[in-house]
DNA sequence: CCAAAAGTGTTTAATCTACACCCATGG
DNA sequence: CCATGGGTGTAGATTAAACACTTTTGG
């Protein structure tokens, strides 16, 4: 059971934190947001955003604040991840960390994050620099659930604009899992699921034969499988 | 029990647990092992084990050490779970909870638990007692991940015993998932996948045509389809 | 009228589902 | 020799995969 004695005595106790996976899909490729780190050993590397938990919130309201004071954004995709708590994952302190990860719509949300703060920079995650902890790991575990969720729910929706055509959305799909579909068999395969609506516009502007804009039905979890 | 006031006031964190969802089948049920609590205003409710954990430990120790408390077992299925962390989700103190779940072979394996202690009982997971803080939601979250993971893994190997029939597998996956399978089409199924070998003994002393035995080739996690 | 992406159907292969009879053993 | 669960194959339905041409627009 959980024992008090060893609370009364030492007040010795891991801490809890919460870490930021926050991902986007920016010039064709799977971004991850990445802050630059000053202390030593490493002042050379980069880091999920995160923070400790007050013990007035709940742990999913710490991940809210964290990514909210580093993009700006609220209510956008924000799922538990996995925690990590190995004893020395943190050479400041013992720091159990309880990992989110943040999905942004590839386009129509400004971050704040670019103007205000120097340090904050969006990685390829095909090419990350230098991680803290083992931030390497949470970023890897992030794409992996990620790339398994695509396959079963609607989540693509989240890393889309509002509006967005199929072939958009194809697009999420190729970059996250690194391969190409036939854009026939994925027509035929999204709009079978039904968590899709076309509208009666297309885009405009561009360049040749324009395309029908869609919009999700919902951003909420369903599970349809997708591939 | 995990308390505290005085414990908020002197630290301004939450304190990190681990509770453990014990899984086990048994006489055709799926079952949780589960702790009678004594301090009100649980009193009349049960829990699932767990505890406090320690600096000097990480967060998959403590679990283990959990689990060995109070089922004297090692070495078997241990996977973290989610964490639980909603401010008012244990009345004692502020409690972050990292759950896991346990997977128990239906037999081969003596729990010292029957024999010790008083206030530990295995329970239908379809007939659960009242339960404490939010262990309801938790033994459903691990009952959930189960089922998901009994489609596209080989999990199901860790609720056998080392050797066991075709027969015995199925069972187990109709009475987690709640439904029958062809015992025909299971077999084509189960052999495709390769996660099992026969061997060249058979069950003796039961009436009836006896069954070839099986062991499985990996208890390791291995990805496949099996539904 | 040319370049480039949008949009659309069919054929084949693979997988899944449903289904019934004989076999081996203990009593 | 009987009762009971073990063990096996096939046909039909569904789903997935491969594949090419016509349409629409901007320049």
């Amino acid at each position: 059971m959980k024992k008090i004695k060893f609370v009364e005595k030492t007040f010795d106790h891991p801490i809890p934190a919460v870490d930021i996976v926050i991902l986007t899909i920016d010039q064709e490729k799977l971004k991850v947001l990445l802050i630059k780190m000053k202390k030593a050993p490493y002042e050379k590397c980069w880091a999920a955003p995160g923070g400790l938990v007050r013990t007035e919130e709940s742990i999913d309201k710490a991940a809210k604040r964290s990514l909210f004071d580093k993009t700006g954004v609220k209510n956008i995709f924000l799922e538990q991840l996995y925690t990590f708590g190995k004893v020395n994952r943190d050479p400041f302190g013992r720091v159990v960390s309880v990992a989110y990860y943040a999905l942004i719509p590839s386009k129509g949300i400004k971050l704040k994050t670019t103007e205000e703060y120097s340090g904050v920079e969006w990685f390829d995650i095909k090419n990350l620099p230098d991680l803290a902890y083992d931030h390497k790991e949470i970023i890897n575990l992030a794409v992996k659930r990620l790339r398994a969720k695509l396959e079963y729910t609607n989540i693509v929706c989240n890393l889309l604009a509002k509006e967005f055509t199929v072939r958009e959305m194809q697009k999420v799909y190729e970059i996250i899992l690194n391969r190409k579909f036939d854009k026939r068999n994925f027509q035929k395969k999204i709009h079978s699921l039904g968590m899709i609506k076309k509208t009666d516009k297309k885009t405009i502007g561009e360049a040749y034969r324009p395309a029908s804009i869609y919009v999700a039905k919902s951003k909420k979890f369903e599970n349809v499988k997708v591939l």
